[in-house]
DNA sequence: TGCTCGATTACCT
DNA sequence: GGTAATCGAGCAA
């Protein structure tokens, strides 16, 4: 039996909502993309809420374009962007159809597949434990960490790139899908959830946005926006000490 | 049509 | 801790 066969998915209900209030619901869930290469799966650990059309740092702020269209869609869709001209990021649509609100997700843990993971992150052999190449298991455990640790890491882990635009995460028999914890025997995270300020914008950084599970060791580390280019501005209360992780 | 910048990451010092 | 890489979207002219 395939793996989605048997996975209860979240009903598209589950998503229409507004993202503040999908977003921490979506943590300790299961996002999984069954490519033909085989299945990846991530427990989600860290995501980010983005309002749409009253959140300055959403994609979908300015109107629908047609990069952003499926914001603008139906909820319990994938919205895959291309960034900083090598990755792929992955929102979950949520609210109704013309709101543009998504729930971008930042980082998860690999729970299955990790062996094709590991080749697509690394180009290792897909072989766990992989005894005959020592020097390059140095770094084994933190490699495996950093298997989907950032947006664009567990695109890349997973697969997931702009064909996967659009595609539907509550269709059953979809290759791609998001379960609830229990599908894939992951703890609870109800107990620690933690919110702070996105990651990475400039428009409507104070908004505590981001949400992530307490002391995950696959969350990624908080990194203010930096000024581009060679005549840095004045700093002038960029930085965020507001009490988030750093790793 | 051309320019700027970005919901990032890997690598170098 | 700093910065290069890399390209598409969005905006200005």
């Amino acid at each position: 039996m395939r793996t989605e066969d048997k996975t209860e998915l979240l009903p598209r209900e589950f998503f229409d909502r507004p993202s503040t209030e999908v977003a921490p619901d979506l943590l300790g869930c299961v996002l999984w993309y069954r490519s033909p290469a085989g299945l990846v799966a991530a427990r989600l650990v860290e995501v980010e809420a983005y309002r749409g059309s009253i959140d300055p740092a959403s994609h979908a702020f300015r109107g629908q374009t047609g990069r952003n269209a499926v914001m603008f869609g139906p909820p319990g869709h994938v919205y895959v962007y291309f960034s900083y001209g090598m990755h792929y990021c992955a929102n979950l649509v949520c609210e109704q159809p013309g709101t543009g609100e998504a729930v971008l997700i930042r980082a998860g843990a690999v729970v299955d597949g990790a062996g094709l993971a590991r080749r697509r992150r690394y180009g290792l052999p897909d072989a766990d434990g992989d005894a005959a190449a020592p020097a390059r298991n140095n770094n084994a455990r933190q490699r495996d960490r950093d298997l989907a640790r950032g947006p664009g890491r567990l695109c890349q882990a997973l697969g997931i790139d702009r064909s996967l635009d659009g595609a539907d995460v509550c269709a059953p028999g979809g290759p791609l899908g998001i379960s609830p914890p229990r599908a894939f025997d992951q703890p609870d995270p109800v107990a620690a959830i933690c919110t702070g300020p996105r990651v990475g914008i400039t428009r409507a950084a104070d908004r505590p946005w981001r949400f992530w599970l307490a002391g995950d060791s696959h969350v990624s580390g908080y990194k203010a926006i930096k000024p581009r280019g060679s005549t840095p501005k004045p700093v002038a209360g960029r930085e965020t000490e507001d009490g988030t992780m750093h790793r």
